[in-house]
RNA sequence: GCAGGUGUAGCUCAGUUGGUUAGAGCGCCGGUCUGUGGAACCGGAGGUCGGUGGUUCGAGCCCACCCACCUGUACCA
């Protein structure tokens, strides 16, 4: 920009309080490079382990009408109450999706009669959220979704997490590292009428004693205890108002829900005579017992594990849920352990497809949370997060147009040879463009100057093995007049001599590890 | 939503008992340079001190309200 001493040259007609601040919305983000790349190909192994199961690829768009997607409609005083909506035309409320599930109950029901039964599909896209962001948690983000819709068996739960597993130790995530647990909703609902809450009148009691049920791996016994009695206060002094249960009930329901991830038989048949009385209960139990069988049989039992305390999605799951979890934990910056905790979770949903249909369509799915996931596998140091390397850069020395055609030439005969190049196109002297190529992570710059140009020559200059030369050279006049790991070569051995400098390039990514 | 905390340049932070034109380091942009990334030197851009209102001759500093962010918690399809 020009230098002004009068702020009167302002070059923006606008006052600087007009201009609008350039700012990303909260709970959302901006990807790059290795981050997209990265994220692109962990997509590609979850759809491959996904087709290779049988399940066939769906897009459905962004947006759904409000009342297609379920229950969260909005009201005219706060339209935009966890979810984002808006009103068409012609006035109908239109919502963004929050999750892949409701909108394939929609497009299952409006294409019934054309599809296969059980009809099975895989879909990936952004969901949206407008609820309060957090650590790892955005209002816009990935989920990569498998659902078999028209299965009543329990074989399909059961392949689904297998399927879980697999699809884990496809992206990277080592055996051992992650369990799939399952329970299902009959069981809890059986403890529930166990100790005196089934019938509608307990229905606000039931949810918050399967809140409380559901926070196991954060508070322990003893928070759940207080979640189901009285209540709990945390770290600010804040304090969490509790379901009101008696001693005798709050044991009754940390016998079941207190025990770690199982497999075997054994246990559950002893749950069983625990709720005998109830008829849901027991046939959850018989339900989880085949998914047992099932997966013993397929060799899953070390991964696939039962566990009474899953809870996951409240007025929505109707049978067998799972929920696929990280079990290694990781320090952050500041030494404090992190987890991951779920990444993956899903259920049954036999009433989702009968909202719009009426006739039941037992169905069940299962959801990955991608950015999670990504951010897991970055902290175990699976990404496949090579530097991306960038263009060689054709630095332009000269500025007259003859010269800037020539510049443009040597790029053309670079990018014929199917090696990525560009011309500077910036303004600025050679050291800038000097830092242009190193910031773009260019492998090579091509440099000719008038005097290169009379001799018929280029300069070639490897920015990488430079880079390693340079860390030795403390004065900067010498570091000058070294021009470390620069060659001059005659303009027609210019793609040759750029094309041995990638070489060299990839094999030494190899051996850089050290 | 609730509870607690924090807001001065892109980042990390100074900023006297309230007193002229709000500073530093790093970063960013450019130059010194027929030339060379890092280093050095020189120059430059960048702030209505989170916002609004109040107290005051005078507010970055004091008061009120609001907003944003952080931590915890609630909710989470």
């Amino acid at each position: 920009m020009a230098k002004t001493d009068k702020p009167t040259d302002q070059p923006s007609d606008t006052k600087k309080s007009d201009r609008p601040k350039a700012r990303l919305p909260r709970g959302l983000a901006d990807r790059t490079g290795a981050e997209l790349s990265a994220t692109r190909a962990m997509l590609e192994k979850i759809r491959g382990v996904y087709e290779l199961y049988g399940f066939e690829a769906l897009e459905t768009p962004a947006f759904e009408y409000t009342d297609a997607l379920g229950k969260f409609l909005p009201d005219q005083d706060r339209p935009n109450e966890g979810v984002f909506s808006f009103q068409d035309d012609d006035e109908q409320w239109l919502s963004l999706r929050y999750d892949l599930t409701a909108p394939l109950a929609r497009y299952v029901a409006e294409n019934f009669d054309k599809l296969p039964k059980p009809y099975r599909s895989w879909r990936a896209g952004y969901v949206y959220r407008n609820e309060k962001p957090g650590p790892g948690r955005f209002r816009q983000f990935m989920q990569f979704d498998a659902d078999t819709v028209g299965a009543p068996s329990v074989a399909a739960d059961a392949e689904i997490c297998m399927m879980a597993a697999d699809t884990l130790e496809a992206v990277g995530i080592p055996r051992g590292s992650y369990v799939v647990r399952v329970n299902n909703r009959k069981v809890l609902d059986g403890v529930l009428e166990a100790i005196g809450l089934g019938g509608d009148e307990n229905f606000g009691r039931r949810l918050t004693v399967l809140r409380a049920i559901d926070k196991f791996d954060k508070f322990g016994a003893e928070g759940v205890a207080l979640l189901l009695g009285p209540g709990r206060k945390d770290e600010s002094g804040d304090f969490t108002k509790g379901a009101g249960l008696n001693d005798r009930e709050i044991a009754t329901v940390l016998s079941f829900t207190s025990h770690n991830s199982t497999s075997g038989a054994a246990p559950l048949l002893d749950w069983k005579r625990l709720i005998s009385t109830s008829e849901i209960g027991t046939e959850g139990i018989d339900e989880l017992l085949q998914i047992e069988e099932l997966i013993q049989a397929a060799g899953y039992s070390d991964r696939v594990k039962i566990d009474p305390s899953v809870v996951r999605g409240l007025e929505y799951y109707t049978g067998p849920v799972y929920e696929a979890e990280l079990t290694f934990e990781i320090t952050d910056e500041d030494g404090r352990p992190v987890r991951f905790g779920s990444v993956a979770g899903g259920g049954r949903y036999d009433g989702l497809v009968a909202r719009f249909r009426g006739e039941k369509v037992p169905a069940t799915g299962f959801s990955i949370g991608v950015s999670r996931l990504l951010a897991a596998l970055a902290a175990l140091g699976k990404l496949d997060a090579d530097a991306e390397i960038g263009p060689v850069v054709v630095l332009a020395m000269d500025k007259e147009p003859a010269r800037i055609a020539d510049y443009m030439k040597m790029v053309a005969d670079l990018r014929a040879n199917g090696i990525r190049a560009e011309m500077y196109l910036g303004g600025a002297g050679m050291k800038a463009q000097m830092k242009y190529a190193d910031r773009r992570g260019a492998p090579a710059v091509v440099i000719q100057g008038s005097n290169e140009k009379a001799a018929g020559e280029v300069q070639i200059k490897d920015l990488v093995e430079g880079a390693r030369i340079a860390a030795s050279i403390a004065d900067n006049a010498e570091y000058r007049a070294a021009r470390p790991a620069q060659l001059a070569v005659p303009e027609t051995e210019m793609v040759a001599a750029i094309r041995a400098i990638l070489e060299r390039r990839a094999q030494g990514t190899l051996g850089l590890a050290d």
